[in-house]
DNA sequence: ACAAAACATGATAACTGGTTCATGTATCAA
DNA sequence: TTGATACATGAACCAGTTATCATGTTTTGT
């Protein structure tokens, strides 16, 4: 049920900034040591996606987590330094895992336009199996701001580079690709929140034909 | 500097839903009887626009409202049942005046397509003006769900219904208007945020220019 | 086997901030 | 003027949190 394996490798880069400066003293959201250790902060980590997800991260309290988890409260900050350093590490791996998903279900796509189409599809069924994970990206903006930014703005740039290099084979027009970027992101994400979130009756495919036909031509009449 | 006056008239429908129940007791949330009443509850209601928009809603707190607002904190419940009440005032008051806004600068367009275009400009204007309040209305997702969902299925709803007429008039292609719809309205909120919000270097009417371009042909190369 | 390091515990300190309420004061209708 | 209603006050209440720390237990390397 839960998709948070092989998480560890990712969570460094969270306070990556000034790591730098290593105390002495016990540093917590760092790969444990022992297999005890990363098993318990693995069951912490489950726990609070559980918990951010359902709750938000305001009404989730550290202690449900822990009670959840099946440790006690101070083992918490064994393995974290903060509520805030948990929830950044959920936002950070939530990226890589919905970047892998998507890549994965459009690496064989034979040109720029299928791609946008299967990777649209792909991103709707992501985001209906991790309904919580979703939210807990969402709410980044309000609790993490720069993790936020950096999350979108990761996809917006390899978005646009790929943008560039289609439109170099000649498989999509000329624009500006930053801008075109932002517009495909905004479309997924409100499609993903509409479709995926508020009401999943419709088939994920269905969903990215219509839109994949509005990216291809746009509103532009009698342009097919 | 802010704009929320007549405000005043649009208030009651937070509540709206169980209305039936005229309790005996003060009905918070209701437009005041006497005009001291009035022009304290304005005040508040500026000064938690102002706290809300800076701080968010949970850091935001009531006796900085009350106190900027000139008043004592009893005073607050006097005029609004809790802090969630406001704050889905101040929600669904930015819903009307957003689409007033959009709604003037649109008004005179000649067909769909510079509508479109016009929108986007005037809504990435909007933006820039009410940082504070697009962002009360971000976090309404979380606060106040329902009030966030109804926000933009209003948008959504008009939204669809002039696609509609766009196309029966030949304007525009025919497609899946509750599709396109969502579409508009994620590479709206999008760019607003990239442009309107983190960065207001460029011209609106520049970015709205490119979005118009994406929107018109699609991605399709050759189509013009 | 033994010390050192890593990990785990959980009661509680220390605090925050929304909401209440008993008690006023202003306003208005008659 | 007077009674009733509307509005205002702000100290105190109170529930709920995060984070700490002194003390244990397990694991590991030698």
């Amino acid at each position: 049920m839960n998709q948070l394996s092989c998480f560890v490798q990712s969570c460094n880069e969270a306070e990556g900034g000034d790591s730098a400066v290593s105390s002495t003293k016990p540093v917590a959201d760092a790969t444990p040591k022992t297999a005890r250790g990363r098993r318990t902060r693995q069951n912490i980590l489950d726990a609070a996606e559980k918990e951010f997800g359902e709750r938000g991260f305001h009404e989730a309290a550290i202690n449900r987590i822990t009670e959840s988890a099946g440790v006690a409260m101070g083992t918490f900050y064994v393995h974290f330094e903060s509520k805030e350093s948990i929830f950044r590490a959920l936002v950070s791996h939530m990226g890589q895992l919905t970047r892998r998903w998507i890549a994965e279900r459009v690496a064989d796509a034979p040109d720029r336009l299928t791609a946008e189409r299967l990777g649209l599809e792909a991103f709707i069924e992501f985001v209906r199996q991790h309904r919580d994970l979703y939210r807990i990206v969402n709410e980044s903006q309000f609790v993490a701001p720069d993790a936020y930014h950096e999350y979108y703005s990761e996809f917006a740039k390899s978005y646009q580079r790929r943008l560039r290099e289609a439109a170099a084979k000649g498989e999509i027009s000329q624009g500006d690709d930053e801008q075109r970027a932002w517009s495909l992101i905004g479309i997924s994400v409100f499609l993903g929140m509409r479709y995926g979130v508020w009401d999943d009756s419709r088939p994920a495919s269905e969903v990215a034909k219509g839109a994949a036909d509005f990216i291809e031509f746009g509103l532009k009449p009698e342009a097919r």
